[in-house]
DNA sequence: CCAATAGTGTCTGTTAGACATTATAGA
DNA sequence: TCTATAATGTCTAACAGACACTATTGG
């Protein structure tokens, strides 16, 4: 009978016949209010140049974690590092790659505008395209699927959190806030009930600044760093 | 310049070097008044004699997704397929398999106890295990990590679902779907709070039939179809 | 002054919590 | 009748919706 150190020793993963596995992002930020995400045209096959979400393949050197792959791929893209990232899915089948079974394992990130327009710029293969108007784009594997889940995620948590903060700068109005929050509901909300659960909850800090563009000048907060998990016990209205 | 039909004809998996890629499933079942989670004996290397979640790796011919991976696990494990199943998250980095850089796409499911315990007793290395009884047992890999997220999120989905019911016989009592709520809420409930969000969301039917054993009868209801999705706008109190 | 936008006051409606009460079985 | 459990009645508290109101800027 082998022991543990023989077996380890004798292992190839070459001899198994393994799925081909990557990572994607849906990067989404809020920008002319509009809910954006970054696409990238392909340059490579398959499904060359089509539109595509950011990702690649683990770098067992270079990446510890799978968290390493996705953030080391949306750096490449944006120069920046996304405050918020979440697993989304694993999207994982025999079809949805041409080169065969292939499994993707799906983030969600937030970022500003601000902070990765410079970069973005000068990327050539790299765009914010308004969700409104991703049928414009030809998208390639599933990606299309992956984003609608993604977006249908945001929303849900624009519901009973204020995670969407993410997607704007660190000093953000609570109009500008909340106009997210409508984008992603796809429908107004009422600004008292807005304003009432964020104040009683306390999730964000008074930066004592103030903005103005037109009307009254609107005051500047930022994030806590608690209100990333905190969840409201009741759901806005859908 | 090569076409796409020239680039997939020269592509070859082995050439790359690839995470090792497999599934794993948390299975809870209500039994006895406990949450219970199946178990396998490992009688491989690695963690060889340790105890695992059920699972393995993909098999490119037999599985078109996944779920069918993750399905015939389940399968081989209890001799049923579970009624409720959602992937959970997927593990990956370089650690936590001992063969190396290794990813493992997780799933919650729930069964009754009664549906596969048969096929449980017959399979020697396969036991359900109550989840506050856990600390006694010596789990290889990551896997406790692993089923504490799943717990967590199934609580979670006990303050504002009644997907937890799928851990039930397909007839069952509110009581007793009541009592697995305030096990995974781990705090008594309000029995007509409980009662009345129900009854107004529609969510079970009555089969006519009652279950009486100390006191009186108590209604037997069955799962609608749309039950599995409902979510309520206003959680429970934690 | 007005227009525009930020922010508040306050009433209503819904629903969960609390807990007393009634209903129906077996012993 | 008594005990045990199922199921209901009803009051309160919390909080979102609705919308009128006030506040603060620029022109």
């Amino acid at each position: 009978m082998k022991g543990e150190k023989e077996y380890l020793a004798a292992y190839n993963i070459h001899d198994y016949d393994i799925p081909l596995v990557g990572v994607d992002a849906v990067l989404f930020t809020y920008h002319g209010d509009m809910l954006k995400l970054l696409l990238v045209e392909r340059r490579n096959h398959p499904d060359k140049n089509k539109w595509a979400l950011p990702g690649g393949f683990v770098d067992k050197q270079s990446d510890k974690t799978l968290e390493d792959t996705v953030l080391r791929k949306i750096q490449e893209k944006t120069g920046v590092e996304p405050p918020y990232l979440e697993q989304l899915k694993t999207y994982g089948n025999a079809l949805r790659d041409k080169r065969g079974w292939s499994i993707t394992v799906c983030y969600t990130a937030l970022i500003s505008h601000q902070v990765c327009a410079p970069h973005v710029v000068s990327v050539s293969d790299v765009a914010w395209v308004a969700y409104d108007e991703l049928s414009n784009y030809s998208l390639g594997f599933d990606h299309l699927e992956i984003i609608t889940h993604a977006r249908e995620r945001l929303k849900q948590k624009s519901l009973y959190s204020v995670i969407p903060a993410y997607a704007l700068p660190q000093k953000f109005t609570l109009p500008e806030l909340q106009n997210l929050h409508e984008v992603l509901i796809g429908k107004p909300l009422q600004k008292k009930s807005f304003r009432r659960r964020i104040e009683q909850a306390g999730l964000f800090e008074d930066t004592g600044e103030k903005r103005t563009e037109k009307g009254r000048p609107a005051t500047l907060y930022r994030m806590k760093d608690s209100s990333a998990c905190f969840t409201f016990v009741r759901n806005l209205e859908q």
